[in-house]
DNA sequence: ATGCCTTAAAGGTTAAGA
């Protein structure tokens, strides 16, 4: 099977290339992040008439993730424990059975956390991360085949971005926010790209200064899998060729296909 | 290079994004 992660920047907008995307990919369960809208005005119908359970995560304006499934749900939570005052919709978890197993998939969007000078970015960014580094020990206890698939705002080394030394006192490129991430894969996750290649790749291009035909991109979607989930593991890939279509995401899709 | 574009929601412009 093939499972997916994409930020779209916002469904209303994206709704024609979501389709388009998901009737040539055929992936069977998809993590959105930054959908820009409230539950009840997600444009679920096309969607569903492909085959697709939908569940949501929405806010107002900005924020909000997904998930898409050909499975049907077992469960679904909604929000990132660990701080009832935080309002942003940045995390759904579902829980699906395939085969004997359980598969749990979450659908991410960590804080950007820019400017690193206000405390409600950066801050908030890093206080997330050990939010999601909390979280995550307790489900790896589960002993599941986990995936963590999302839009993480963080650039995991220097080769993957396309000039390090203009992305270096940047939240997303921070020894605080890299560290974070490395301590998160510490936990036993394997990063599903980096376990099938070497190579160079991007998941965004800004749409400013012609960063995606100059190829000034960064890698910053990641599915991240447990160790019970990494075994299964058949192949990883970027769809690049999607921010050639019109009216683009300034993210691209990243995908793994998983034997079960 | 301090968002150069894009989105959403507001409301005749502004906030947010990376």
């Amino acid at each position: 099977m093939k499972i997916a992660s994409w930020n779209i920047n916002g469904i209303k907008a994206r709704h024609d290339v979501l389709i388009e995307w998901l009737r040539q990919a055929e992936p069977d369960i998809v993590g959105l992040q930054e959908i820009k809208s409230i539950d009840e005005n997600f444009p679920r119908e096309e969607i569903e008439d492909l085959g697709y359970n939908v569940e949501t995560h929405g806010q107002k304006g900005f924020n909000g993730v997904a998930i898409l499934s050909r499975l049907p749900f077992d469960e679904v939570n909604r929000g990132l424990p660990g701080n009832d005052e935080d309002e942003q919709a940045r995390f759904i978890e579902g829980v699906f059975t395939v085969g004997e197993r359980a598969l749990r998939f979450v659908s991410l969007y960590l804080p950007n956390g820019n400017p690193t000078d206000d405390p409600r970015k950066f801050d908030y960014k890093l206080a997330w991360m050990d939010r999601l580094h909390t979280w995550a020990k307790i489900r790896l206890d589960l002993e599941e085949a986990l995936i963590l698939a999302g839009d993480y705002n963080v650039i995991p080394q220097g080769e993957d971005c396309w000039d390090p030394t203009v992305w270096e006192s940047d939240a997303l490129f921070r020894q605080e926010t890299r560290s974070r991430f490395e301590a998160l894969k510490s936990l036993g996750f394997s990063e599903a790209l980096r376990s099938c290649t070497d190579e160079r790749a991007y998941t965004f291009w800004d749409y400013q200064a012609g960063a995606w035909p100059k190829n000034h991109g960064i890698r910053i979607d990641h599915l991240l899998l447990s160790p019970e989930a990494a075994p299964m593991l058949l192949g990883c890939a970027v769809d690049s060729y999607v921010r050639d279509w019109e009216k683009p995401s300034d993210h691209v899709p990243i995908w793994a296909s998983i034997g079960v």
